[in-house]
DNA sequence: AGATAATTGAACCCGCGGGTTAAAAATGTA
DNA sequence: TACATTTTTAACCCGCGGGTTCAATTATCT
């Protein structure tokens, strides 16, 4: 109302100066960590200065805990877009794996931004209490997924919907979060686009086996290669 | 031979002040990443002093590469104990998961030092040239899991020994690694005695159903509910 | 216009922490 | 004993970087 009025007016506009900090910060708090970042950094990519960083953000760790908040929400907003309305069971559990590991493939900033909560214990995480119910949204799709497949006799009544969630992030995650390390190691074969594809359609075979009540569909669902399908 | 002879006889013994320092630096490094540790917190640990931590590893960066080589040596070494000699291969491939799942469970250090590599886009690993004699043999004793469970008929002839153990390594990883998030997020639930042995027997579920021809044996193999077994 | 509040710039402060200097003990050699 | 080398201590240096001061500018309201 008035305040929109306003903004339409000014020449100086907070709300696009405290977007333009937020965007270089989180780029470089991805990069860096907490303590390896330099304001001064962050303030040579903005329009802005260092100044006006501590003029909107108090300190470094405010400005931090607003670049995680800001990154999950945009990230947590994105999987919103994934509707597996009328999907069978057994589909649908198939088409959130496979979107969740190319989300977090194409997120790689909020992924380093996880990393290195989890450095710091989640310390920050904590506070953001506005997550909970992000979270539990995830779940619930899981959850929603699970109930259809027992329903419908085609998954396990046995299994637990956090764990599920536990096994496709694990495999999401790790593909994204340790491919430094992994490929310094052994290669970076599994990386290119054929790379990704395997891991993916491994993925994808080795969650339905651990949730399919008669795993013999298996290889009608998830041919291991499809080239034979 | 002389050396020996004189450490036997000296007070001051440069090989275990540099372990003294070595092992509190692989904690501190471990808690707080290269840039968050001080390094007067690290002589504070140690029986020593900051100025014989420069004396004997000439700065903070060289020190972090110490610790990381002699971490990464001995958990690698940890792993040679593991014996799968004779084993049927189905039978030594998820002797390999869970000891890898407990091994690094009782390695949070280490984990936690390839975070921070990874958060580094590993630059500093990719130093350490003794590493790949490790890494071979760990894809080795995969690869003769796989030979062996191909030619015994039993595992798929299609399978990446680096993809298969792309996929114990993600699950061993983030088990440890994204604790903190996970649990924040999502609850402890997973992370007591009851949750990791889920976790554990779902991901071997799981991994053997990808390499497996016959995805019939698997409930014979692992049933997802032991209880029932 | 003039009062008031929001926004910005330039310069500054200061303590933390990585790294050094210099010289003293401890050890070894002849 | 004299002398060289290695190990250790205590005190110091100094620049980087988080955070501040203060005044100038810009916008809003009446």
């Amino acid at each position: 109302m008035e305040t929109r009025e306003k903004s339409r007016k000014w020449k100086q506009n907070p709300e696009a100066v405290k977007a333009d900090i937020l965007r270089v910060a989180r780029a470089e708090f991805a990069r860096s960590g907490l303590s390896g970042t330099r304001i001064e950094d962050i303030a040579a990519g903005t329009k802005t200065s260092k100044r006006m960083i501590f003029y909107y953000f108090q300190d470094k760790q405010s400005l931090y805990e607003a670049v995680l908040e800001d990154c999950y929400a945009e990230v947590r907003g994105g999987e919103s877009e994934l509707d597996l309305e009328g999907l069978r069971p057994d589909v649908a559990l198939r088409a959130l794996l496979e979107f969740t590991f190319d989300h977090h493939s194409r997120n790689p900033e909020f992924i380093r931004l996880v990393m290195i909560e989890n450095i710091h214990e989640a310390r920050h995480m904590q506070k953001m209490h506005a997550l909970a119910a992000k979270n539990e949204r995830a779940i619930g799709v899981v959850e929603r997924i699970c109930k259809a497949g027992c329903e419908a006799g085609l998954f396990r009544e046995d299994i637990s919907p956090v764990a599920l969630h536990w096994q496709i992030s694990a495999v999401s995650f790790f593909n994204v979060a340790n491919r430094a390390t992994f490929s310094t190691n052994f290669g970076p074969e599994l990386f290119d686009e054929a790379g990704q594809a395997l891991l993916r359609r491994t993925a994808v075979r080795g969650i339905l086996a651990s949730v399919l009540k008669d795993v013999s569909q298996l290889d009608a669902l998830c041919p291991a290669d499809p080239s034979l399908a």
